[in-house]
DNA sequence: AGGCTTTACG
DNA sequence: CGTA
DNA sequence: GCCT
């Protein structure tokens, strides 16, 4: 009897320290545990709540092939019992998992019938852009700065315990009149809870101090400026500057691309982009691309996909149904010089390729690697694209003066001094010379990714953002799955394998999580 | 006490 | 170090 | 700072 006992414990939802320890324990006792699922196994011990949801971690749908002999799903109380017995306890009703007879909708100890539990994953709960503690979570946020810049310690950490504080009231139902509301939920400890009580009544020294305090100022305008990250803010503070203009004036500054430009058009740069401008300018570049490789899929990620209204920059996201995506950004940016839209920007390609997570050798033929790149830089957008302030203004306007443009530089083409010459002439006139000169385009910060179609609806996940929330998923995914989630995929520790996902469901299926429409991870 | 997303590129 |  |  005992020796027909094959164990396997799933790894999901157990720390990795405690299902280390777990497993050893079983060996000890000389018990058969196998590290991964196969058909040989007769007992399989788990965290997950239901029979249902162990089965779509397994992965492989096992449940088919023998019905002869099917295993038992069994809580851990049967694994832990059979550790102190050591042998395998006789089975009783309350060791087996639960069925899945509808869907979720186990009240468990919660008063009241439908009001789903207050989840302590951001990414388990919806977070829409307009909230009902716009204010709380606002003040949050200024502590969760404050901390990311001054970073001595481990100040960093602290940032994020208030950053989760913050997405905990903005996805909290209703508008929080007393601290006590948010007693028992997580993430919301006794500082952020004092903090939350001190500004319901109207004062809170702690972030009154912070706002009116000259070098939080002076590190918010300095890492506004890109290419300026906190360690650069601090240098510039010490030197005694107080402003952009005492960096642009100076002679002795970062050679860093993104920071000479990023000085030189910070005016252009610090003016919000707007929704209607993000679109026209997807469309735009859907049309370049279409030309350059037609099928291609060209999307709009980052906040403007969240339904955000402004942003800081425009994220495009491309891939190809056909795999035929090598070499489609570099052919683009030339297509954009050549139309004029290019300011500045470099292109930075990734050795990431799935043979290098499954297979433990580098390639090093580039040109075998170059499938995930990425350009990041700054481009021109004619001012009448951008000037749509008014929601109203016909999609044509914009889409007419970017066919004019595009109509002047095919001309263009056939006189390659000319397009030599255009190019020249900002490799010979420094970004300050050209951002105080006579232009009738803004200079906006544009991210293109092109993403392997194998990898696509990782990759929209994660630029779809927000940051949170990818955090949170990220997080969760390793401490409740035991996998590893990225923008290339999502990977599986104990198999080895990535899942693949076909659409953005699948990947939420994946990971088990109810679907979050993008407008709603505003985390 | 240890962990906090991810992790390569320029 | 800064960016994504 | 907050959680495990």
């Amino acid at each position: 009897m005992d020796d027909q006992v094959v164990l396997y414990l799933m790894p999901h939802k157990i720390q990795k320290k405690r299902y280390d320890d777990m497993k050893k324990a079983a060996k000890c006792r000389k018990f058969t545990i196998v590290d991964d699922f196969s058909p040989e196994v007769t007992h399989i011990v788990t965290e997950f709540e239901t029979q249902e949801q162990a089965v779509r971690h397994i992965g492989l749908n096992t449940t088919e092939e023998n019905n002869e002999q099917s295993p038992e799903f069994l809580k851990i109380s049967w694994f832990t019992e059979s550790i102190k017995a050591r042998k395998p306890v006789e089975i009783q009703d309350h060791h087996r998992l639960l069925r899945n007879t509808q869907e979720e909708v186990h009240v468990e100890g919660n008063e009241g019938a439908s009001e789903p539990r207050f989840s302590e994953w951001a990414c388990q709960r919806s977070t829409p852009l307009k909230h009902q503690n716009d204010f709380l979570a606002t003040q949050l946020e200024i502590l969760q700065k404050y901390a990311e810049m001054k970073d001595e310690n481990h100040d960093y950490s602290r940032a994020l315990a208030f950053r989760r504080a913050s997405c905990v009231v903005k996805s909290f139902p209703i508008t929080v009149t007393n601290v006590n509301q948010l007693n028992g939920i997580n993430h919301v400890g006794p500082h952020s809870k004092r903090v939350i009580g001190e500004l319901l009544d109207g004062y809170c020294d702690e972030i009154n101090r912070i706002v009116n305090e000259e070098w939080f100022e002076k590190m918010k305008m300095f890492t506004g400026v890109f290419g300026v990250g906190p360690s650069t803010a601090k240098k510039w503070i010490e030197r005694g500057w107080t402003s952009i203009k005492d960096a642009q004036e100076s002679t002795d500054i970062s050679k860093d691309w993104r920071v000479q430009w990023g000085l030189a058009f910070h005016d252009d740069l610090m003016n919000p982009v707007k929704s209607n401008e993000a679109y026209r300018f997807t469309e735009i570049i859907q049309t370049e691309a279409e030309k350059i490789l037609p099928g291609i899929v060209v999307q709009l990620t980052g906040g403007f996909r969240r339904g955000k209204h402004q942003g800081h920059d425009i994220d495009i996201l491309f891939t190809h149904p056909n795999g035929e995506e090598t070499g489609f950004l570099p052919k683009l940016l030339t297509r954009l010089e050549k139309l004029n839209m290019v300011l500045c920007g470099s292109h930075e390609s990734s050795s990431f390729h799935e043979k290098v997570l499954s297979e433990d050798f580098k390639l090093t033929a580039r040109g075998q690697l170059d499938h995930f790149e990425k350009w990041l830089g700054i481009c021109k957008l004619p001012k009448d694209l951008v000037s749509g302030d008014d929601a109203q203004i016909p999609l044509s306007n914009g889409l007419e003066k970017c066919t004019e443009i595009k109509e002047n530089v095919d001309s263009l083409d056939d006189y390659e001094p000319k397009a030599k010459k255009q190019r020249k002439c900002h490799g010979d006139n420094s970004p300050f010379t050209i951002a105080t000169s006579e232009r009738d385009w803004i200079a906006r910060r544009v991210d293109f990714i092109m993403s392997p179609y194998s990898q696509y609806y990782y990759a929209l996940v994660g630029w779809t953002g927000s940051k949170q929330f990818n955090r949170d998923l990220r997080l969760y995914s390793q401490k409740v799955l035991n996998r590893k989630l990225t923008s290339h995929g999502f990977y599986d520790f104990t198999t080895g394998k990535t899942l693949p996902a076909n659409s953005e469901t699948e990947v939420f299926e994946n990971l088990n999580l109810q679907y979050q429409h993008p407008k709603n991870r505003n985390c």
